[in-house]
DNA sequence: CCCATATCTGAACGAATGCACAGCTGTTCA
DNA sequence: TGAACAGCTGTGCATTCGTTCAGATATGGG
């Protein structure tokens, strides 16, 4: 964690004169609290697994289509090779945000609640703020 | 877009067998229009302002907090240089994640309703699938 | 006006990453 | 059993990206 609060104490000390506030102490304590609840499960590979343009297109395609699709059918529609799409699935496999079900020569991915869910979020919020 | 088809003209001739199914072409073409209504808004630079450490890190802070937080409180938090705190609330502004208001010397920043529906959707998913 | 301070900006370098190519595994069918 | 095919994996390369460093801008106080 940063360590330099000189800053912060100056900040805390001109604000003493306004309104209330505390000792830099405390107040870094109650904030890095706060920083260290997060990422409790894996966000960051969520989020790092989503912001790639492939696998994006991926994700929300397999959440747009209801029910799972092939591998092939979505090599269809990304425009980059097989290999690419393979590795992009099981990126998105290893991060959660697909399951994966095989069925003779073909394999087929759906999209789990979580990818639907935070590509929900992002449409709900298009277009604010 | 891809091209190549006939991996997906042998899937959809054997499921033609199986049950219903069309042709290749217009399953594509469904597949590419729901592909299409994809990143309608900047979803791509909203996902990889939040895929880094830092400014996952300041974005969940920010969340966290309520009421909008001082540069100096966000960089006693995150453990890299001023500079690299500027930068990344920089990127986050222009993803719109935050938002940012100037007092005097100290400058204020402030999560999005978009940043809180964004992690709420992981924080409400964790654990699943 | 001058200096200290808070924050931002541009450049540069090392690390991380996405892609294509080649080769491999496993399935189907003759 | 062997050819054809769906999909996966390892590797090298080109690009992107995060960070630091150095310097710029802007605010406040003496």
């Amino acid at each position: 964690m940063g360590t330099n609060t000189t800053r912060l104490d100056r900040l805390l000390a001109e604000q003493l004169e306004e309104c209330c506030a505390g000792d830099t102490g405390e107040r870094i304590e109650t904030l890095e609290s706060l920083s260290d609840s997060a990422d409790a499960g894996g966000d960051l590979q969520v989020l790092s697994a989503l912001s790639d343009d492939t696998r994006y297109r991926l994700a929300s395609l397999l959440a747009a289509a209801d029910g799972e699709l092939c591998v092939c059918e979505l090599t269809a529609v990304v425009d980059v090779s097989d290999s690419a799409t393979s590795h992009a699935l099981g990126d998105l496999h290893d991060a959660g945000l697909v399951t994966r079900r095989k069925d003779g020569q073909w394999r087929y991915y759906d999209a789990t609640e979580r990818t639907e869910r935070v590509l929900d979020a992002l449409d709900e919020t298009r277009g604010e703020r």
